[in-house]
DNA sequence: TTGTAAGCGTTATCAG
DNA sequence: CTGATAACGCTTACAA
């Protein structure tokens, strides 16, 4: 910038300005430093930038697993307002251990981000302390926590899945089965929801059928083996995940038990693929997108204004009730 | 860390020492530091140390999609190698289209990222400028460049896509059709292995069976409506992406076709879902993971020896022959 | 082993 | 509207 500086014959100062508030500089002077800065090829330290100001324009986001695609849209929901305004996104990966979660945490503070995205909502006290003191904006997607650290932006789980569970039971089913990953915290959300509908719908009498399984396709195959050999006369099985309905769709499939004849397959999370197979899956479809694009926003507008107009979103969820049920 | 630095009565380069090279700071004293540090929650300012220090510790990621799942391993190979050494990784969107890239890595250049993976092959002279100028490692992955930038970790799309439709041609398939994205440089790469292969074989003398298809599980619905109803006699079909191939499977279900009885599917890239429908679709796999694992190794090396001891790497692919064809 | 001085490249602030 | 000066919070280089 110096050079710049030199070769406009202007100070630093009105190169700064020049590139920043274009506004507040002469028209001659702003083209002789525009001129100099494409002659030198001269490129913006964002860095210094940053830690002059004292602020960032970057945003951190950390995802329980970067390998699962149901994350992408929220990304590409982030992605879309953070790039017209020239902010970045920097992502990293938690996997649901709230250990690792502070590491990360502590290692974006340390970063200087300008506010972070959090899916889980399970934090260890020294986390949530960082974020607290470093007067970090924070926003929690994952589910409704029982205490916010800031803004949540989200659906609740336990109620999507107490919701399609009825859906389900209004259907004519009643020997509705549960297959969802054991030990996550949002899995176990959704059994809690699968359980407050059969306690109201009476069918809570019923032996339960809660399974739990391994993460992928897998993990459908192996909910409906357990179907099979332990509870024969299951009707429905609600899958907590769109891979796990899908996975238990092909071994269906493969056991050539009709759906919904033999058994209806109902699942969370409505990825394109529910459509497409067939019979195509009844499924619970959330605001994927629409939670990247409104966390993005509202870390934007309180930065703007400390002030705090919106704090908590609920984006609530559809039911997309399709052939498989 | 001025106050860390007075609560523990050192200098502050004592403290800034005893944070980077424990090593080299007396005991005592680093032990006064570090609980100078515990009580004040002190947390270091990595903007002000790449500023000063005058390097980084984020490197840059652009891909062509966020929302493409296939990225997601990649990605994973990425961050899998940056978290254990403390680095960051930042994300950005190029829609293939070289200007959009230009605007990102001027962005990431401005940011002092330590290093780039590009997906995309295809840049602006601009692009190369900048990061050629600003001496930034460059990783490139999509495919192999004609001209790379710096370093390359890739495998041939052409390459793959010939031994693929060489592969049906053993097969004894004769009227090989080929679906891919129109205005897509690695699906126009892969068009072009699928032409090779046909002369190789003499197939070239019939017909051309290129179809151009949408994105998403359409593009297969499309490729196969177009081969019901303009090349009715194709008896295999290679599609350039996973989701197509599987798009086109559940048409042929839809339709009754048999698969590969009426019509054989191969598929480019090896999601876990073409080992899961019904019938398994042969497919090409590629190492994903292992492409973002050696992109962000060889950035890293190429950072602590400006020598350059590997820049190009042939990761290659696997045919996996499944029921399909 | 520890401390001192001088930046790193920008912006905030205040004067002109 | 423009410029001088002092931060921003750290590290490099050198001195003690």
């Amino acid at each position: 910038m110096r050079h710049v500086a030199e070769r406009a014959r202007v100070s630093r100062m009105t190169v700064s300005r020049a590139l920043n508030k274009p506004g507040t500089v002469n028209e001659g002077l702003r083209k002789r430093v525009l001129d100099a800065v494409a002659e030198l090829g001269y490129v913006h330290n964002q860095l210094a930038r940053n830690l002059s100001s004292q602020r960032s324009n970057v945003i951190g986001l950390v995802l329980p697993s970067l390998e699962n695609s149901i994350f992408a849209q929220t990304l590409k929901g982030i992605s879309d307002i953070l790039r017209p305004i020239g902010f970045h996104l920097m992502v990293a990966e938690s996997t649901d251990d709230p250990e690792d979660e502070e590491q990360v945490v502590a290692a974006f503070v340390a970063q200087r981000i300008a506010g972070i995205i959090l899916h889980s909502t399970n934090h260890t006290p020294a986390t949530v302390r960082m974020l607290r003191s470093s007067n970090t904006p924070v926003v929690e997607n994952g589910d409704f926590p029982a205490e916010p650290i800031d803004m949540v932006v989200s659906y609740s789980n336990r109620a999507a899945a107490k919701a399609m569970t009825l859906h389900l039971a209004r259907l004519g089913y009643r020997k509705i089965a549960f297959a969802g990953l054991a030990a996550n915290p949002r899995a176990d959300q959704r059994r809690l929801g699968y359980l407050d509908a059969l306690r109201e719908t009476g069918l809570a009498t019923e032996p339960s059928r809660v399974v739990s399984v391994s993460r992928g396709f897998a993990g459908g195959t192996e909910a409906i083996a357990c179907i099979a050999n332990r509870l024969p006369d299951t009707d429905a099985l609600f899958c907590a995940g769109d891979v796990l309905a899908a996975g238990a769709l092909f071994e269906c499939d493969r056991r050539r038990w009709r759906v919904p004849g033999r058994l209806a397959i109902a699942s969370f999370d409505d990825l394109e693929l529910m459509r497409h197979v067939r019979p195509a899956i009844t499924s619970l479809r959330l605001a994927r997108y629409e939670i990247g694009h409104r966390s993005a926003q509202m870390l934007l507008d309180r930065m703007e204004q400390a002030s705090m107009p919106v704090t908590f979103v609920d984006l609530g969820f559809e039911i997309v009730q399709r052939a498989s049920t």
